[in-house]
DNA sequence: TTGTAGGCGTTATCAG
DNA sequence: CTGATAACGCCTACAA
């Protein structure tokens, strides 16, 4: 009731109040030295009665640790993200660690900025999931020794921790599909070329023509940049071809919505005369006006499995624990493919 | 390159390896003090070649300012609130501010938890945009004498800086729109409640009848949670009244989409003989399958409001500074409504 | 069991 | 112009 403006009591003025020294008020409230019950029954009275709370962060100068960790994502309007955001969130929450959220909009530049930002900051370890594959930033990091995960997106060059899913697998079952439903001309919308994830995806594009020994034809890649328009105009230029694909695999969701899109304007129908697949399984796809066919990763999973790896590293008990982790994804069948139809 | 462990390097060492002292080296370093040309160079020199930067945490303890305020949302997954997050950031990244991010779940122990946790570490300001009108919470922030700001969620009682949208006017734009088409029996799907915001909402629905002079019957109002699922249950409920409504209104674009799958499933046409408008326009209503007429609030608009005016709060120039602000949002007409059928 | 004395890394103050 | 000193609020030896 009366506590007044209660938000600057100080250790020191719990120790005045319950006529102890601060330390032993430090004592009693962390339950780390040697306190009787009487004296700790009088300080925790005082400091409840005061509405005493330790601050953070003369606590964090002191013991060397802050318990936040930094997330650098590309964009969480990206509805990839947010999944990932709560993963890494709902594990950090049960071990009280907080979140500093970055967007860095794949520009360098912010990222960087961030990066030295969250180092002033001390925070005790940073997740990364928007990394261009050849950040020089992710070498210094290691040479400083943060505590560091990558999400999804390697490094070229530098052997990080790393919680990623199998992007490979998951656009090679997309491929098995689409093979298996007979279908020879597939098409592959690539995404932002500085990922490692979008060069995984299209390794398993070029994998599975491989293995059925279908030639890769350099027509049938175009490359996007995640944006539904980029997919439209994608889709666009297939259909400009002499001969159009009968079938094709997004490297995500948006871009698919935008091939769909442009199938809808031209009158194409979707699936019968053309097959489509996307990937990461946003809400959106799963809707009865879409029903897209599309790979889901665990993105949650890959969120709470970075943070908890991340956790670990912090911890410092790296040394006996992987230091990656793949996550396998699921393909949904939804409405979106369909058998091919003989050429003609 | 020879930098070695850099991270640990303080402002003695600096201080060491220029031959000053440390005030000096924080005076060269901020630009604060007098210091001769000379001897900032020096410094800077070694600051430079050590790698040197100052503890934010350090500098925080001493100048008790932290330079990040937390941000508490129901839940990033809703794609209500990922553009609101980045107004939020992006009003603070251009402040060298940083932004951890709260998920509460509409859990008001959770939020209570967040919020002790947030004071802990002294943040020097917080946005609310997830809290019950009737917590607690509020008032001891307000005790706390601790700047912040509710995002579109008022607190019943206590008088507090307010950034929302126009909730009543948004119903009442969407509403006009329907009787203009010659709706009069028209539903609403209801948000949460025990937000204002929903409460403000359902105001313009009432509001909106009264001006035409219509009664309000409470069969054509339901309660949702703004998941899709509560639309669609809602949605089957309207369906099964003597006389079903010709038109409805959804408190967000979730619960219409469920809505208007229930009717997808049903066999009922949307818009000729059902009409239907949603609120946030979330991207995916604007997708050529869906076409959602809906209400746009200024989503980003909001949160970068909100970050700007706490950091008025924040820097002390309240006094002289508005409390309230409230973002108008646009009707964004698309293919989900038409003209009332003669009832039969 | 309790208290005293540093020190975590900065910066503001004030004397030199 | 520069440097010693103290203080931000807490915790951890170590001494009493």
């Amino acid at each position: 009731m009366s506590n007044a403006v209660r938000s600057k009591i100080t250790i020191k003025q719990v120790a005045e109040a319950s006529g102890v020294a601060p330390s032993t008020v430090s004592n009693a409230l962390t339950g780390k030295g040697y306190v009787s019950e009487e004296t700790r029954g009088r300080v925790l009275q005082a400091a409840q009665s005061l509405g005493y709370r330790a601050s953070s962060l003369a606590r964090s100068l002191r013991l060397q640790q802050t318990w936040s960790v930094g997330l650098l994502v590309a964009d969480v309007s990206n509805p990839f993200f947010p999944a990932v955001v709560r993963g890494v969130e709902d594990v950090l929450w049960r071990r009280q660690y907080n979140l500093v959220l970055c967007n860095t909009d794949y520009n360098k530049e912010k990222e960087a900025a961030y990066l030295r930002h969250l180092l002033d900051k001390r925070l005790d370890g940073l997740i990364l999931a928007s990394t261009a594959a050849d950040s020089d930033d992710v070498l210094e990091l290691q040479a400083e020794g943060v505590p560091f995960v990558m999400l999804n997106r390697r490094h070229v060059s530098a052997r990080t921790p790393y919680v990623g899913m199998d992007n490979e697998g998951g656009v090679g079952m997309a491929m098995d599909h689409l093979l298996a439903l007979g279908h020879r001309r597939i098409a592959f919308i690539k995404g932002r070329a500085d990922s490692s994830a979008a060069e995984e995806r299209h390794q398993g594009y070029r994998q599975a023509l491989e293995r059925e020994a279908i030639a890769y034809d350099p027509a049938l890649v175009m490359q996007g940049d995640y944006t539904i328009e980029s997919g439209h105009a994608a889709a666009a230029r297939f259909l400009a071809l002499r001969r159009p694909p009968t079938a094709i695999v997004s490297a995500n969701d948006f871009m698919a919505f935008g091939a769909m899109a442009l199938f809808k304007e031209r009158g194409l129908a979707v699936p019968s005369e053309m097959s489509v697949i996307g990937f990461d399984d946003i809400f959106v796809s799963a809707l009865p006006w879409i029903e897209l066919t599309t790979v889901r990763p665990q993105s949650w999973q890959l969120g709470a499995s970075a943070a908890e790896l991340l956790l670990e590293l912090v911890g410092g008990r790296e040394a006996n624990r992987r230091r990656e982790i793949i996550l396998p994804n699921e393909l949904v069948l939804r409405a979106t493919t369909a058998p091919a139809r003989p050429e003609r």
